[in-house]
RNA sequence: GGUCCCGUCGUCUAGCGGCCUAGGAUACCGGGCUCUCAUCCCGGCGACAGGGGUUCAAAUCCCCUCGGGACCA
C-alpha cells in the first residue's frame, strides 16, 4: 500500500521550524516512496486560528520547496466530526457534559488539594434523561465527552520509530471531543480525517505521544483501523527548552526575512535530527529524497543551531549562478534600485564569498562604495597624505589608460612600488583607500573589475583633490 | 506532582559487542595563501552522564542513580 502522509498544523501562528522540520520529514517520505503528502489546516478553533496564518503557512512550505498533492480545510468539514460523535453517543461510548468551566475548575482545585489526579470526575456519565432535560431547560449547552474505562487506561502502542511505548496508567479522565459550541477537539477531529484521509502512516513530534493512545481508542470506538504511529523529537532552543519566539527567529518567515535561502533551511532541518549513510552534509531537496530513510532518524531532541545554517547558507550561497544569486538577493537590495543590473551582478559576484545571509547586504559597507562613490573620512585623507602615497596614487592613476584591463593592476602595482621603492601594500593600501574610503574589503583587482577604469579614474583624481584641499586648510 | 521520551566533543552527528588509543561536520584556536578582511587549504582543542552487572571483550546488552526535555494538570 502506498504511504500517504500528513502535514496538520493550526494556523495560530507562523510556521516554526518544529513544524517546518515535521513537514520536511513526512514531505520527503511520501516522495521517496511515491506516496502522498496530504496537508491539513486544523482551524477548527475558530478563537484563535486566524487566515493569514493560515496563508503565512502556505507561503512558508512553497517557499521551502515542499508542495501538497492534497488540501483540506477542517473548518469545511465540521459535519463530518458531528456525525461520528453522534455516532458514539448512540452507541453510549460518549455522553453529554453539562458542567460549566467554573465546576470544573472548582472540582479540580479540589482533587489536588486531597492530592489526587486532576482528572475530569465523571459527573455527567450516568445522568438520567430527566437530569439533561434539566440542563438543557437551564439554558446549558453540553460537552461532549468520550467514556474511558478505568482498565483502558494501562494501555501501549508500538511506535514505528521508538518501538513499544507503555503507560502504567495514562493520565486522562473521560476527555472532550466536541465542546459545547459544537466544534470538535483535536483529538477527535484529527482522528477522523486521518481516517477518512487514508493516511496510512502518521509521523508528527514527540509532543503528541500522549495523545496518541486516546486517538487509538476513537480509532475503536468508531471500528477503525489505526494508522502507524511515529513520533520525532522536539526541537530545542540553546538553553535547552522548547524552541520558541523567546529564542529569536524561529519561524521560517523569519529565516527568510534575515536572508537565508530556503535550501540551506531544508538541508539543516534535515540534519536536525537525520543524517545520511554518506556522511554528506550538503543536500538540495532533490539530493534529500533521495538520500532519506527512516532509519537513519535520531531520536534525541536537537538543539537549534544557528551557526550551523549559517554556514550551509554559505555553502548553498556558493552553488547559485550569478542569475540566480542576483534574483535571489533583489529583495535585501531595495535601497539600490536604481542600480543597472550588469554592476549589481558583479558586485554581488565579489561578496559573495563573504556572505552568510543575504541579510548582509541591505547594510554592507562594501556594497556601497560598490554601487557610489565613497565620501573618504578625514582617517583616510590623512592617511592618504604622506609624499609617498600621493606619488603612489599619482603614478598608478597616470599609467590608467582607456584599454586597462583589472588583470593588469597587479603587474601595475608592482612596478609602481619598485619604482617608489616601498613594499607592494604601500601601494594597495593607498589604492584601497583612495578607491573605497576603507581599509579592509574584497581584493582591489576584483573591486577595479566592478568599477571599470574611468570610475577608478575618478576616484583617485577625487582622492588626491581632498588631499590637496586638506593640506592647503593647514 | 503524575505519565512518557531522551542522554557520544559547546552544537549537529557516526557508532547498532571486538575494525574505537571513539570517526565526520560546525564553532573555536593556530598555520598557510594573500594588498587587507573574508573565502579556501592544512593542523589543533574537544565527548561515550555516573555506578553496578552480563561477556573472553561494552559507547554498543540489562538494572539502578543522576541529568535534560515533553505532555497532562
Amino acid at each position: 500500500m502506498a504511504v500517504r502522509v500528513r502535514f496538520a498544523p493550526s494556523p495560530t501562528g507562523e510556521l516554526h521550524v518544529g513544524g517546518a522540520r515535521t513537514a520536511l520529514f513526512n514531505w520527503l517520505w511520501a516522495r521517496k516512496e511515491g506516496g502522498t503528502f496530504v496537508l491539513r489546516i486544523e482551524d477548527t478553533d475558530l478563537a484563535r486560528s486566524e487566515t493569514r496564518y493560515t496563508q503565512g503557512i502556505m507561503d512558508a512550505l512553497s517557499w521551502l520547496g515542499l508542495s501538497w498533492d492534497e488540501l483540506f480545510y477542517q473548518s469545511q468539514r465540521l459535519p463530518h466530526y458531528r456525525r461520528y460523535v453522534d455516532r458514539l453517543l448512540e452507541e453510549g461510548k460518549a455522553y453529554p457534559c453539562f458542567c460549566t468551566p467554573e465546576e470544573l475548575a472548582e472540582r479540580r482545585k479540589r482533587a489536588l488539594a486531597r492530592g489526587e489526579a486532576p482528572e475530569y470526575d465523571g459527573h455527567c456519565r450516568d445522568l438520567s434523561q430527566k437530569d439533561r432535560q434539566l440542563y438543557l431547560a437551564q439554558g446549558r449547552k453540553p460537552a461532549i465527552r468520550f467514556l474511558v474505562p478505568e482498565e483502558a487506561k494501562e494501555t501501549s502502542f508500538v511506535d514505528f520509530l521508538r518501538g513499544e511505548v507503555h503507560f502504567r496508567r495514562l493520565t486522562t479522565g473521560d476527555f472532550v471531543i466536541q465542546k459545547a459550541d459544537g466544534t470538535p477537539t483535536y483529538n477527535l477531529a484529527c482522528v477522523v480525517d486521518d481516517h477518512e484521509m487514508g493516511v496510512t502512516h502518521v509521523l508528527r513530534a514527540e509532543d503528541h505521544i500522549s495523545n496518541t493512545p486516546k486517538q487509538i481508542w476513537l480509532y475503536q470506538a468508531l471500528g477503525w483501523e489505526p494508522p502507524a504511529f511515529g513520533h520525532l523529537s522536539i526541537i530545542l532552543g540553546p538553553d535547552r527548552k522548547k524552541l520558541s519566539k523567546r529564542h529569536g527567529a524561529t519561524s521560517v518567515e523569519a529565516l527568510r526575512e534575515e536572508g537565508y535561502l530556503p535550501e540551506a533551511v531544508v538541508n539543516h532541518l534535515a540534519l536536525l535530527g537525520w543524517s545520511p549513510d554518506s556522511g554528506e552534509e550538503v543536500f538540495t531537496l532533490e539530493e534529500l529524497v533521495d538520500a532519506f530513510s527512516l532509519e537513519k532518524i535520531n531520536l534525541s531532541p536537537q538543539v537549534f543551531d544557528f551557526e550551523k545554517l549559517r554556514w550551509l547558507n554559505r555553502k548553498h550561497l556558493a552553488r547559485l549562478s550569478p542569475r540566480e544569486l542576483l534574483k535571489r538577493a533583489r529583495p535585501f537590495l531595495a535601497r539600490y534600485s536604481g542600480v543597472p543590473e550588469d554592476r549589481l551582478a558583479a558586485a554581488l559576484e565579489l561578496l559573495r564569498p563573504g556572505l552568510s545571509t543575504l541579510g548582509e547586504l541591505a547594510d554592507h559597507p562594501d556594497l556601497r562604495y560598490l554601487l557610489a562613490p565613497p565620501e573618504l573620512p578625514p582617517e583616510a585623507v590623512e592617511e592618504l597624505s604622506p609624499p609617498e602615497a600621493r606619488a603612489a596614487l599619482a603614478r598608478v592613476l597616470s599609467r590608467l589608460g582607456p584599454g586597462f584591463s583589472p588583470e593588469g593592476l597587479r603587474p601595475l602595482v608592482r612596478e609602481v612600488a619598485a619604482e617608489l621603492g616601498v613594499p607592494t601594500r604601500g601601494v594597495f593600501h593607498p589604492l584601497r583607500l583612495a578607491l573605497t574610503g576603507r581599509t579592509h574589503g574584497p581584493e582591489l583587482v576584483g573591486i577595479v573589475g566592478v568599477l571599470g577604469v574611468a570610475e577608478v579614474r575618478a576616484r583617485l583624481e577625487a582622492a588626491l583633490r581632498a588631499v590637496e584641499e586638506a593640506q592647503g586648510g593647514k
